[in-house]
DNA sequence: AAACAATACGACCGATCGTTCGCCTTTTCA
DNA sequence: TGAAAAGGCGAACGATCGGTCGTATTGTTT
């Protein structure tokens, strides 16, 4: 091992792979703070780093909303979509996806539960660039659910669903235990399950 | 009419109506910025008081936010809640109370939208007598959802509906079509209604 | 009328915020 | 190898934050 491949790590960490871990680590600030709670000062000290070099390397706080706005994303897809894709298209894949978006919400991976969740609400009414992001990232997942969604149906099943309805009530569900859980209600998860059962398995005896 | 009936109202504005005007503002600015973004100089300049003034009327920011939930509690029982008494106990209640509640959040009575969608989640994770507050009125809500189904199962209706749960997935559905409408889907509005039709008529005719 | 509590104010405090600047080191590229 | 670009730091900036203090005014109570 010569010192330049030696160094080759460090040379990943600065830069790009800082931007990444600072990013990481303000999704999981934000899901607890929220993004507007974000701190840059905050965020460097809790990673040993200086406040201006955090600055440096995000430019403004905005930037670094957006950042943690994507890495959030990518941790969901990592944790949430990436299962379910190994099951093959139709009523497997769905269940699976439903699966581990509840698991997601019970264990969650931040300390503050589900992001998405957590910013829809917060820039809501806050027009810029952070709350397109937002807006985009949840449209992206609740036109992927629909799809999923379509194609059990392919196979027959949810026939008497709309698709897109279903997935807009599927999130709205989970979103809601999200919540609940968090605020100390121990009978949300629970119930969201109830109900994300019935409307997936409904179809089957067309009602239990 | 003497000096001291037309101070009267004055005598009013000072003290607790001062309380409730701010309190009431309050709400109104954390409806889109959140309580964490509720500032004191900001709420003052607004009503043209002076910072210190707000100050010394609460006390400190904790108590501006409780009195804040609570003032937003006023509006929705007003708006929402009121209207739905006055129809007799079961179904005709029941739906005028959704019905209110959907037109609250299509028309909201605050610049952000629905209030209590909008802080459940900012505070879920953040433990302290905010988030109690929060947690108990969310609480409150949802036990007179579910009361308002169990009249209507008295009648007869809902009847393959846990009543508990079903007050859970309205509220979920509903929270979820206040944050969609306000980041721009413009189909989560319709899309709830839907929902909300084939949940509380489907026992009509077991499905439509 | 006199004492008292509640309002309301301007001024100010320490803390924290996002951002900028200069300076140096490290990496990248020609 | 040398120039250029990016990473990273400490220091400092103006602004805003919640909160406090002293003081003047108002309303209530004795």
């Amino acid at each position: 091992m010569t010192d330049s491949e030696r160094l080759s790590d460090k040379r990943l960490i600065k830069g790009a792979r800082a931007r990444a871990t600072i990013a990481r680590h303000a999704a999981d600030v934000a899901s607890v703070e929220g993004l507007t709670g974000l701190s840059l000062g905050k965020l460097a000290t809790d990673l040993g780093l200086s406040k201006s070099g955090v600055s440096t390397l995000f430019g403004c706080k905005e930037n670094l909303q957006l950042a943690a706005v994507e890495s959030a994303r990518d941790v969901f897809l990592s944790t949430v979509v990436a299962p379910a894709l190994n099951d093959e298209r139709g009523l497997p894949r769905l269940r699976t996806l439903v699966d581990r978006w509840l698991d997601y919400v019970a264990t969650p991976a931040m300390p503050g539960g589900c992001f998405r969740a957590a910013t829809v609400p917060e820039f809501d009414s806050r027009p810029g660039p952070v709350r397109d992001a937002i807006g985009a990232d949840r449209r992206e997942w609740l036109d992927f659910l629909e799809k999923a969604i379509r194609y059990a149906q392919d196979d027959g099943a949810l026939a008497d669903h709309d698709a897109a309805t279903l997935a807009f009530e599927l999130d709205a569900v989970v979103a809601a235990a999200n919540s609940g859980a968090r605020i100390g209600d121990e009978s949300a998860l629970p119930t969201a399950r109830r109900i994300v059962e019935r409307l997936l398995g409904e179809t089957d005896q067309h009602r239990l």
